[in-house]
DNA sequence: CTTAATCCTTGAAAATGTCAATCATTTATT
DNA sequence: AATAAATGATTGACATTTTCAAGGATTAAG
């Protein structure tokens, strides 16, 4: 998931669209992979401005809201080890963004809340990245991103459409 | 990119499934990025018996095909920097897999060929993958697969639809 | 009360990403 | 044709990220 792309200014046109013939250009696995490489390109740079990178966008927005998510719960949720975790709060902690407080029922947890700063810089900030995606997905119609979306939903929460 | 999980035999309803609740939960940039990472799982999972990895694979899967690719296509299409692919090509080389030949029209690039060997591998490890993509997406309807195949793959190559 | 398990944290090791320099070759300019 | 600029592959150095194992604090189980 890790991977990047030389070339932000142009999609996926270069001199090698000639090897989309391949048999793997077909793999559900690797457009994944390809859109997603795309994707936090975008992300990453739009994020910029703020500081933030798409780890500790992801993060911030998980501090928000009112559910106090536990540091495990983050490191499950975004498929991260724990101890990175700690180095994306304690940085977004220096910055005044989130807080660290002791969970409630079980002192060895910290729940992980934002602070005003954070909910404002997140406000902005995620309004760049929807942007940037609304980029990104310009050449598709909006049934086609609703079912994009939908399905993608589907897929990773393997079916409950419990969520808004 | 490049984000791995932790819990491969629990798709994604661990203890943090109510953080599904926040609002990055319908960011598409966000289910690509789990979806990615759940697949790479589950492919590297596939392809470790055959001595392979995601990128390894890819590589194979283009090597093989009449296309010969040129290093710097294969770095352009895999989206890496041509130094991993000489990585990726030394190895592939090194067990017989595939082959460097000296470009047709110019010597300085190398066109990479699977052998005949690659080829009976790229065969079995195709069915590995084709399988676990299958395990990953069998809570989707065909016409969803189909759907999701054909939104990524115009969203991948901004709607160009001229590749099967 | 003791043992085992869990949560956060730290630090080290391995893997990966990024970048600049080099050689061989090709393309462009005079 | 001669020189200069550009390109493809390669190497090696450096930064970032991933992965693991171990530790202290706290809770759960026996």
């Amino acid at each position: 998931m890790t991977q990047q792309v030389n070339d932000a200014t142009e999609s996926s046109g270069g001199a090698s669209a000639r090897l989309a013939e391949s048999s793997i250009s077909t793999d559900i696995g690797f457009l994944l992979a390809k859109l997603h490489a795309a994707g936090s390109v975008l992300n990453n740079a739009a994020l910029a401005e703020f500081g933030l990178k798409e780890r500790s966008y992801s993060v911030l927005a998980l501090a928000c809201g009112d559910l106090g998510p536990t540091q495990r719960e983050l490191a499950e949720f975004l498929s991260l080890d724990p101890s990175q975790i700690v180095a994306l709060i304690d940085e977004l902690e220096q910055r005044g963004l989130v807080e660290r407080k002791p969970g409630i029922s079980d002192r060895r947890q910290k729940l992980v809340a934002a602070t005003e700063g954070g909910r404002t810089l997140h406000a902005a900030a995620q309004n760049a990245t929807q942007a940037a995606e609304s980029r990104q997905l310009e050449m598709l119609t909006g049934e086609e991103v609703a079912s994009l979306r939908s399905i993608l939903r589907k897929a990773v929460w393997s079916g409950n459409p419990a969520d808004r």
